[in-house]
DNA sequence: CGGACATCCTGGGGGC
DNA sequence: TGCCCCCAGGATGTCC
């Protein structure tokens, strides 16, 4: 599932090959990837270039001439750069045809991302994007210790609401878990402050490292479109054993797949 | 308002 | 070996 260092690795790479590349036309091939109407999606997209790609969160800005649309990949969007010759994928939902003959593709299993036209100035301060909290880099400790104090959820329930933190998704919560040697399941409300300014440090270190290394992909890899470079060194997410050596625990919370070791990660707070 | 839970989708894994 | 069933999972909507 792209996390922000993934979407940051898409955003990089995809700068490389559409920049100033001029959409002539876009085919729809599942509509229900575009949520506005298809015919105004295309109407307000084609024949515009593509200026600049920001990113926020999780979520892909594209920012046209005088339009811009954003674009969640959930779990498994991907985009790929492909020429006419490039066989068309089962999975392949949008394609963009680019004034060089490119076609920017975009490739999607479970069909769950989404895109959406957006006002190019105010873009921020409108939804969905305006529903984010800040990314861990910028984020307030006093700010996330007031939110976190009043919450009966887990902390790593806590970490997965976007408009708290943005950025991170179940592969990072659970490693950020790890780092601090925190239980997941401890309540949020049970951090110290000075345990709170840990974890907005954790997290934005651990995001940061795996940018640098090109992000983290669990399912595919780059053979397959855009979503990461390189498998990052998970220490708890989807492993047997953590680092100690221990046995890693694999439970449920709220609906979400959890890892942690129960050794190295007491209830410490 | 906060929290729990359903919804969207498909491939893959488990069970038989 | 093969088929069927079930389920994960990010964001959003609904319900209480």
């Amino acid at each position: 599932m792209p996390e922000l260092p993934e979407v940051e690795t898409v955003k990089r790479t995809l700068e490389n090959f559409i920049l100033n590349k001029k959409i002539k036309d876009i085919e729809v091939i599942y509509p229900r990837i575009i949520e506005d109407d298809v015919e105004v999606f295309k109407q307000r997209v084609v024949n515009k270039t593509f200026l600049k790609i920001d990113r926020v969160g999780k979520y892909l800005i594209f920012i046209l001439e005088d339009i811009a649309f954003v674009s969640h990949l959930r779990m498994e969007g991907k985009y790929q750069i492909c020429t006419k010759e490039t066989s068309l994928s089962k999975h392949d939902h949008v394609i963009f045809y680019l004034d060089d003959d490119t076609q920017l593709r975009y490739n999607d299993v479970r069909k769950f991302g989404r895109m959406k036209l957006v006002d190019k100035e105010s873009y921020k301060t409108l939804k969905p994007l305006n529903q984010l909290g800040k990314e861990p880099f910028e984020a307030d400790v006093n700010e996330i210790y007031q939110r976190l104090k009043n919450k009966d959820t887990a902390i790593k329930t806590a970490l997965l609401d976007q408009t708290l933190l943005a950025g991170i998704g179940n592969i990072y919560a659970n490693e950020i878990c790890y780092a601090m040697h925190l239980n997941p399941q401890t309540k949020a409300k049970a951090l110290s402050k000075k345990r709170v300014k840990e974890l907005i440090e954790v997290s934005s270190f651990i995001l940061n490292e795996a940018i640098k290394q090109g992000g983290t992909t669990i399912h595919s890899f780059s053979a397959n479109g855009i979503d990461g470079l390189f498998q990052v060194q998970l220490k708890v997410h989807m492993q047997e054993k953590c680092p100690q050596g221990h046995d890693i625990k694999k439970i449920s919370l709220n609906g979400r797949g959890t890892y942690y070791c129960p050794i190295c990660q007491k209830a410490r707070r």
